[in-house]
DNA sequence: GCCAACGTTGGC
DNA sequence: GCCAACGTTGGC
């Protein structure tokens, strides 16, 4: 696993939020909640800081890095966890030491098109990458610079986006 | 829909 | 603490 390294990747199903559905909101911006994997709830709440740039991957239908986000101001408590209404509801969270962590998050480009999953497997600099080892699961991950760096210029030279 | 991989739960 | 059962994720 990557260390901090101020770039992360996030998944969502589009069908349940996607990026063009980020892109309609006010200010590009969204809670990013509902996270309930410890491992993704740590990399979130202790390591995710403003201005971090974040990749917005579509899983399970058009599976690929959709467009790039960034972090607004710092993790806090989820407020779905208390939330009985929201499928997230975790009625085992303590309101003094929550236990799940949300984060605010900023649209900054979509890409032209969506970059597809087997396409990022043909890049050398992905080998060691998270999102493409077995059975990776987490739906927030750590991205190394250098992954960072070789998605953009991908982005930038197949895609003609900047 | 299939199935591999993984996380969580709960009996012991 | 072990581990089987079960539920979920997510690519294909």
């Amino acid at each position: 696993m990557a260390k901090n390294s101020g770039y992360w990747l996030v998944k969502s199903e589009p069908g349940c939020f996607s990026i063009d559905d980020l892109a309609a909101l006010p200010g590009q911006t969204t809670m990013w909640d509902g996270v309930r994997n410890y491992q993704a709830r740590n990399f979130l709440r202790d390591s995710m800081k403003e201005g971090d740039r974040v990749f917005f991957y579509h899983s399970i239908t058009g599976v690929g890095i959709a467009g790039l986000c960034e972090v607004v101001g710092k993790p806090y408590p989820d407020p779905t966890q208390w939330n009985p209404e929201n499928r997230h509801f975790d009625p085992a969270s303590p309101a003094d030491t929550p236990r799940w962590y949300a984060v605010d998050i900023r649209l900054v480009r979509k890409f032209a098109r969506i970059l597809p999953l087997a396409e990022l497997r043909n890049l050398q600099e992905l080998a060691e990458m998270e999102l493409l080892k077995r059975g990776s699961r987490l739906s927030v991950q750590p991205v190394r610079e250098e992954e960072f760096q070789a998605i953009m210029a991908y982005v930038g030279e197949g895609m003609g986006v900047r």
